[in-house]
DNA sequence: CTCTCATCTTTACAGCGTCTAGTTTAACAT
DNA sequence: ATGTTAAACTAGACGCTGTAAAGATGAGAG
């Protein structure tokens, strides 16, 4: 219905969510205002409230741009990697720390623990969102299949992988890590433990 | 000098953080104003600044407070526990657990990164939060001490523990956890994998 | 052509951090 | 005891923020 050129601006929804990942890059969580994207995107300050239902939307969809690039990172990674399950598995943690390292101000931000209330969004930017981050956590979950967490099942390889991985990313991938008092982060795949297969 | 009762109020520094960290947790971060806090103390919004060198200073304060809960935490715990290493390794994680689960705001805010240069605070705080933090990490790196991790040293023990841990209380400290797709979070101690002990 | 309605603009308001100038008062020097 | 100094605090203003309300614009349907 409103897909080509609606009126004005012609896909101002769009135009935010890109005006808002470029202020979030540049400046990180601060320099992200609706007004500014507004500003960007060439409209007046109260045109956002007729595409996201409030500051908050937007986030969500900026968030939502980022698990789909999160996303793209961990498959590119298994698909250039040797194709047995380790490999996989450590190509995708791979993916997803150089993911953290090159939009690290995205990657923080799209894991900053939100009040997800579903009436507090828009439906569009909620089930966007719904979509982009089951998606992204998917290639993980599917890359811990294949192990084998004794009578536990298979949520314990999923959760020590991910907690590891996501606790490693937030840690020491901005450097030098004022967190991190290392002289020396060592590489992710010193630190996953031995992992045993299936049957 | 200025220890006792200086003037007014009679130690507002630290009445800015208690509010602060009060508002913290009641509300979360967008629930922390200089305004609020300054409302709260009973003084007017402008006199923070005379103890702070910003939102940025007062914010770094409430971090460093947090430290000095979360390694309260994880000492609890080890005194707790039964004095062998890998006991007292494990009693550490679950303090650090624990308090991310009580402290969920405040927890979530003191590893929220942030620019930390040194001159955008007062010395102060800045001390403060140095001492704070470094104390804290320095639990869970005793507890590691003991462990050997071959030719790679102590500190992919440090990194691995640490970015587990880390990772678990971030990802499923808030439940039911909307980040985690999972009917039941597994207990942290079963993530945790064997070490072995030095020679 | 006219109606309708989504889109966008304009205006306004309260809250925010921070700057400046002025006031109060505790503590020190004489 | 008195005067001085400087720290602690107040009052007001500025530009920024998100958001709400009301008016203008223009595309598409009947």
């Amino acid at each position: 219905m409103t897909n080509k050129r609606p009126h004005h601006h012609g896909n101002l929804r769009e135009a935010l969510i890109i005006a808002g990942v470029q202020l979030l890059e540049e400046g990180g969580v601060e320099a992200l205002s609706l007004r500014k994207c507004a500003a960007i995107a060439g409209v007046s300050h109260a045109a956002p409230a007729h595409h996201f239902a409030g500051l908050g939307s937007l986030e969500l969809a900026i968030v939502s741009r980022g698990h789909d690039k999160f996303a793209e990172y961990m498959i590119d990674a298994r698909e250039s990697a040797e194709q047995t399950p380790r490999a996989r598995l450590g190509a995708i943690c791979d993916g997803y720390i150089k993911f953290s390292r090159a939009h690290f101000a995205l990657f923080k931000f799209m894991f900053q623990p939100r009040e997800l209330e579903p009436d507090l969004f828009d439906e569009a930017t909620w089930n966007q969102f719904q979509v982009a981050s089951t998606a992204s956590y998917q290639v993980l979950r599917d890359a811990c299949e294949p192990f084998d967490h004794g009578k536990a099942g298979d949520q314990v390889t999923e959760a020590m992988v991910w907690s590891m991985v996501h606790g490693y990313a937030m840690l020491f991938s901005k450097k030098p890590s004022k967190l991190a008092p290392f002289e020396l982060v060592p590489e992710f795949s010193t630190l996953l433990p031995p992992l045993t297969l299936k049957k």
